[in-house]
DNA sequence: CAAACATATGAGCAACTGTTCATATGTTCA
DNA sequence: TGAACATATGAACAGTTGCTCATATGTTTG
């Protein structure tokens, strides 16, 4: 039985022996679809330019809701739908001052993450 | 003129001097908006699990549209859209060797990116 | 407590996206 | 050249998404 190597090209479309084994290997190499599916969420949410720019504000220092609506230009209302979303998957933290609540990043995976994406784009 | 440190809190919503102030400092940090958006479109293509799947497979061998196709359990068509999708933002490239086209990653940027999405997400 | 303020939330709508279906393009081989 | 095959493309439709508007929640202060 032929057993091509790992980064050899798969065998192509018509049905062979080969072909069903190698497709096999591949799908064995993949995550769990639920794993895939959460890190497409993921990606989803820094996937929107406004996100990407609350993100990229909070770089800088934290900040209001308000004072982000500010600087986008956008509704209050817009930038608190936002900033759940960020929230909900972790990109950011929120911390209640009385009657303002502060937003940052939550960790610095965040950065490192958007600054990956930036080389990307920048070349 | 009171000038916070650019770590400290912003001034919030009501109108003050300091206010605006401050905001033009983060508005002068942020990067361009084309930039941005260049950047969220970018992780757009990264936000489908279908495109996910792709490029997890592509992680190991260099695979023909119909094979995965048949991977994903989607149609030619499917694919074939989701893999222009994927080489108009340089993600994957083709190449041609008779009648079927092989696809494989771009570059490593893809994986870096991919690989911290992912530690993300498995924490 | 009531008024003022900052933020959060729900409904609704316009715009976008991923898939399928039908079909076109490109390649090989008899 | 024509048939068979692999891929690409366009149209259309269902599902999703981000914004706005109206309003609710939570906090401070008079």
């Amino acid at each position: 039985m032929i057993l091509p190597g790992q980064n050899e090209p798969l065998e192509c479309c018509e049905e062979r022996e080969v072909h069903t084994d190698v497709l096999q290997e591949v799908r064995d190499a993949l995550p769990d679809d639920e794993l895939l599916y959460d890190l497409a969420e993921l990606f989803k949410v820094f996937g929107d330019s406004t996100r990407i720019k609350i993100l990229y504000a909070l770089f800088e220092a934290e900040m209001c809701v308000c004072d982000i609506a500010n600087l986008l230009g956008l509704t209050q209302s817009a930038i608190s739908h936002q900033l759940r979303t960020l929230k909900a998957n972790k990109l950011v933290r929120a911390r209640r001052e009385g009657k303002t609540v502060y937003y940052s990043l939550a960790d610095q995976h965040v950065r490192s993450i958007v600054g990956q994406g930036m080389e990307h784009v920048m070349e």
